[in-house]
DNA sequence: TTGATATGTTATTTTTCCTAACATGTAATT
DNA sequence: AATTACATGTTAGGAAAAATAACATATCAA
């Protein structure tokens, strides 16, 4: 598991996140309307913002002062996301057994970021042992 | 700006730090009463945890397994505390600019995560720790 | 048995966060 | 000049989370 996965754990509640990017609560939930952002929600309904979030939310920032709107900036977002994995897949240039790989992590960072914001459980799930 | 800063940064809300270390929040208050640790208060009086303090409540686990109370567990703490010099600076008030600017540094650097063993009650795991 | 310790439970109040609706400043368009 | 779209402010009302405090209880040692 990796250290992808650690940083897009949410632990922050909103107020917090306030505080380290400077933007209003209003700021940051039409951010998240606009498809910027996705937080995890609590059992009780409440924003909770991984670190991967505040990351991005300090760059919508940036962008925003450089004069971009909200779907100029998704548009970067998404480029950005595609890049990384779709091109070398489409050049073949990593084995299936990578790929698998990546599957894999994906699949059960997936499942357990379901679980994270929400429910008291075995920490150990979370994480392994030393030989990452 | 280090990471001894960003580890005693208060950014938890009690839910999480009661899902993290799986203990109530009767247990973590009352180790507060005790003088365990002493998480940082937000404007309405709600208490913020650092992961410094998540990481003590974790060995505040761990050493109440091994039968040791409250008054053990302070000693040992405090002796700890008594032997590194430069723990005043914790207390430290910076800015939000300041603090802002050391999470936009850190998130740059993009290795804030990084890998420990959950065993030990450290949540280093999470971020760079202090041998690297 | 008594007493101390650690934790559970419950009641009450305060703080935080949610959604939703309406308002406003500014820049672009007509 | 008037209109529109966009990003954000503001407010209201309600729900969830967390605070303190008090009382309850299980376990263990004396």
């Amino acid at each position: 598991m990796s250290r992808e996965f650690r940083r897009a754990m949410p632990l922050l509640p909103i107020s917090m996140v306030m505080q380290l990017t400077e933007l209003t609560a209003r700021q940051i939930r039409y951010y998240e309307e606009h498809k910027l952002i996705e937080p995890a929600r609590s059992e009780g309904n409440r924003r909770m913002f991984s670190l991967d979030d505040v990351d991005a939310l300090l760059e919508i920032r940036e962008l925003l002062d450089q004069g971009i709107n909200m779907a100029g900036i998704k548009k970067v977002f998404d480029m950005r996301v595609n890049s990384s994995h779709v091109i070398s897949s489409n050049k073949m240039a990593i084995s299936d057994s990578e790929l698998r790989a990546i599957l894999r992590e994906e699949m059960q960072q997936a499942q357990i970021m379901q679980k994270a914001s929400i429910r008291q459980g075995d920490l150990s799930r979370f994480f392994q042992s030393k030989g990452e």
